[in-house]
DNA sequence: AGGACGCTCACGTCGCGTGAGGGTGC
DNA sequence: GGCACCCTCACGCGACGTGAGCGTCC
């Protein structure tokens, strides 16, 4: 088992040191194991785990507690494979609607970001025309 | 000329009062008119400027302080077209420089979201398929 | 003239940044 | 035993939320 002191996981992850201590204190991120009570160690399986919580986070853009909610919803259904913990079908509806919106708020994030890049290919159009009145080449 | 108390802007943009006094406190919005020195009276253009304040924000993901820069930025090239104030073509690539590299990052983040929206499409598969084990009709 | 709405402090909150002061490990 | 890294307070900051206490409008 290879362990990786909070330095390594913070130059992995991009995250700072601060910010994941951060998100244990807040219980965001499960807490590490301890060199004799003291150092946090990581495993492989720890920066997986933020990798996909840094995911989400940029994606969806919530608060951190909305986040914890969400992340809770989706572990719920991937535990609901196995065999035990089966949910009720009405529990399953609520969480296929709540993951219908989920989809909807990003598309329409999306759909706002192609507008956007327009308005800037736009811009870019205004100031190539600019450039071709004062330079002959492009580049 | 038609005048909106805070109230109504707040209805109207989705922003709170709190939001549009801070906004104008730290100057991302112009001062509005005021009733005799004391209500605040907007009119549509700065309603207008609002919006597309909001959507520069939800896009960008910026902190206030770089939005400021790049909307006054984006201002600068609109003004630009008009007789004064010409920009050297220097300047003009810089900021179109500027303008392709905010399109790669927006870009970027509609990637992540895309894989993000299958990820959410996936778990919406489990759950139906453990629901046709349980329900015989779909909604 | 009363109630809905406006104003300005000013303190609280969240998500971290940034030392200070001290311990750990090879 | 150095030196690089770790730890825990604890205070600061940006971007607002949330009253308190008071004025304004129709």
């Amino acid at each position: 088992m290879k362990w990786y002191k909070i330095d390594d996981v913070a130059k992995i992850t991009g995250l700072t040191k601060r910010t994941l201590r951060y998100y244990e204190e807040i219980g965001l991120i499960k807490p590490p194991e301890r060199s004799n009570g003291k150092f946090r160690l990581y495993t492989d399986e720890d920066i997986e785990q933020i990798r996909k919580l840094i995911l989400a986070r940029e994606v969806l853009g919530f608060s951190l507690q909305e986040l914890q909610e969400f992340l809770s919803l989706k572990e719920k259904v991937e535990r609901h494979s196995e065999e035990y913990n089966r949910l009720s079908p009405y529990e399953l509806q609520e969480i296929d609607q709540n993951l219908k919106q989920q989809i909807r708020m990003i598309e329409t994030k999306m759909e706002r970001m192609r507008k956007f890049i327009e308005e800037l290919e736009d811009l870019r159009q205004k100031i190539q025309s600019h450039q071709n009145l004062t330079e002959k080449e492009d580049v």
